[in-house]
DNA sequence: CTTTAACCCTGGAGGC
DNA sequence: TGCCTCCAGGGTTAAA
């Protein structure tokens, strides 16, 4: 389950070998992702020169001068650079070679998405897959206002809204519990009930969470993409609230609560998150 | 418009 | 040991 550390790690690891280098070739082994891989771009990418590797919020975004190729990892995929004669494993879907640099890309549930996005159609920002993604959480614009701004008269609970990614992106399941605990907010409050003062300590809440992870991903995936499947950075990092039902809350020692919201289970505390 | 549920898929866990 | 069922997840889309 790539969470945005992982997708920005596995960036930064692939950014550093691929920008500037020729795509000697890009190889399809199973065309059957989210979407079908578009047959033409094996050909569309060969010989062109990669200008730089981007992310915007869990999308990978391998520029080219005529177009960008739109990465997802879905929630079981990976990229990893691997040795030139490694062989190919079950679920390696696609490879990258560029000189003595290949990178494959692993999804066994296939959840995830290579797409092709050509630069006459306008800008990246307008594919249909990225035109309504909310703010990036490093963003210096993203704060308290924001939210309070996104999240005004909306009826829906604060964790579906925060997972539905059109306020800031970024937050999956996992995050969102624990930036909720952070913030000693309760997941069920209604998004449009939540102070603008309370906002403030959500939109904090959220950046540290992230960053907190990005640090944990960033040291134990320094190198992400030449390992054949390090723990993502949820694993090191001690969630406290994530997976943890029956056990006690980190501050109060209460036991953490888990349900349901939009058939995604979230875990809380019912002493410290409050309405 | 909003909200809800189904869907895509495989691996792992638990029951028998 | 094997077979069956259930569940997890992100994010889009169809239906209500």
């Amino acid at each position: 389950m790539p969470e945005l550390p992982e997708v920005e790690t596995t960036r930064r690891g692939i950014a550093t070998v691929m920008a500037g280098r020729r795509l000697d070739q890009f190889i399809v082994h199973e065309n059957r992702l989210r979407w079908p891989v578009p047959a033409e771009l094996p050909h569309t990418l060969q010989g062109r020169v990669v200008q730089a590797c981007e992310r915007r919020g869990k999308y990978l975004l391998i520029r080219f001068a005529h177009g960008v190729q739109i990465v997802h990892l879905g929630m079981s995929g990976s990229l990893r650079r691997v040795p030139m004669n490694e062989p190919r494993r079950k679920h390696d879907h696609a490879e990258w070679v560029l000189g003595d640099a290949r990178f494959l890309y692993h999804d066994p549930r296939r959840f995830g998405a290579i797409l092709w996005h050509d630069l006459n159609l306008g800008p990246v920002e307008q594919h249909p897959l990225l035109a309504r993604l909310g703010m990036e959480p490093f963003d210096t614009a993203f704060d308290g206002k924001h939210l309070h701004r996104c999240f005004k008269d909306r009826a829906v609970s604060i964790k579906q809204a925060l997972l539905a990614g059109d306020a800031v992106v970024g937050v999956g399941n996992i995050y969102a519990s624990e930036a909720l605990f952070k913030a000693r907010i309760n997941p069920q409050t209604p998004a449009g009930k939540i102070s603008a003062a309370r906002c403030n300590t959500l939109a904090t809440a959220i950046r540290k969470t992230l960053s907190q992870a990005l640090e944990a991903g960033g040291s134990t995936l320094r190198d992400y993409v030449n390992s054949t499947g390090e723990p993502g950075a949820y694993f090191t990092l001690h969630a406290a609230m994530y997976e943890r039902a029956g056990k006690p809350c980190p501050r109060c020692e209460t036991p953490v609560k888990r349900i349901v919201q939009g058939q995604r289970a979230t875990y809380f505390c019912p002493v410290c998150q409050r309405r």
